[in-house]
DNA sequence: CCTGAAAATCGCAGTCG
DNA sequence: CGACTGCGATTTTCAGG
């Protein structure tokens, strides 16, 4: 399952995670390893499915979209697919979780205003009782998975298969 | 606020949020414009913090990280001190929103198992009472913002202060 | 916002430990 | 088998229009 990371592995990920536009050599050099090494290895890491992409992360108020929230979602039943379909059709829907509990799923909604916000809600209220809470800031900008293989590995089995 | 963005802005935005490692010629290209109009536009969305920087995405189970939950944070009075500390050195702390209800932190915490999620469970409750909530899958993989000036202008006014 | 040339980078070979 | 070196193509960057 997990791909048997060694210690440049996890250095090339950090850095990726911090600057996803990084060139080959450039990275190379950060985790002293040449250009086409560390090529290489960026390459393993993206098609054994580690690396999942890169992508430019936007300032939701600059563009546009001040007001975000997270929404829960219990849902009655086990009927998904209104769900999804909201889920591709509304792009103000950031990120959808299902979690265990009493709410089925926790959604992360941007929209330009409440009204908007209200407006998304009430979508929501055709599949199930939502509890929704604004968010004010979020205190943690932007970081990566921690650097290496968790210090904490606290009771290690993960289910021995 | 919203920095005045236009169509072809948004279409950049788009294709930066889906691929961030796009060549500035490739991107051009599909956004019909020559390389350098391309790059100043880009170094323009960059500088005006609309762009906030660019990133790796790693699968949290493949890189030895198989437990992901959900953990409000419930927090007597208005020291933020400790939760701050602690988002600096727990990295396994993904993402910390603060919001409005009862609860008035909401954490995305990655393990190890789930006795390395306790004892990140431990930690937070020393600074107030917790709720944790397990997640199944995240139905929603990746997408980025809305694609241009959201269609749902609804009860526009986002509160003229 | 486009054209055009210099510099850096990328991708592909080949070779060594 | 994994990592270092050399060449062609692409990309980035900077000047000028």
């Amino acid at each position: 399952m997990t791909e048997n990371l060694d210690a440049t592995d996890w250095a090339i990920l950090t850095e990726l995670q911090r600057d996803g536009r990084l060139s080959l050599t450039e990275l190379g050099k950060r985790v002293s390893l040449s250009a086409s090494a560390a090529t290489e290895r960026v390459r393993r890491l993206e098609s054994a499915g580690v690396i999942t992409g890169y992508h430019a992360r936007v300032d939701l108020a600059k563009a546009g979209l001040p007001v975000t929230a997270v929404v829960r979602l219990k849902y009655p039943g086990n009927r998904h697919a209104p769900l999804h379909a909201l889920l591709r059709e509304r792009a103000e829907i950031l990120e959808c979780l299902r979690t265990t509990g009493e709410d089925c799923y926790l959604l992360k909604i941007a929209a330009t205003s409440l009204g908007h916000l209200e407006t998304m809600v009430d979508e929501l209220l055709e599949l199930g009782s939502t509890t929704t809470n604004l968010v004010y800031s979020e205190p943690l900008p932007y970081r990566g998975l921690p650097a290496g293989p968790v210090g904490g590995r606290v009771g290690g089995q993960t289910g021995g298969g």
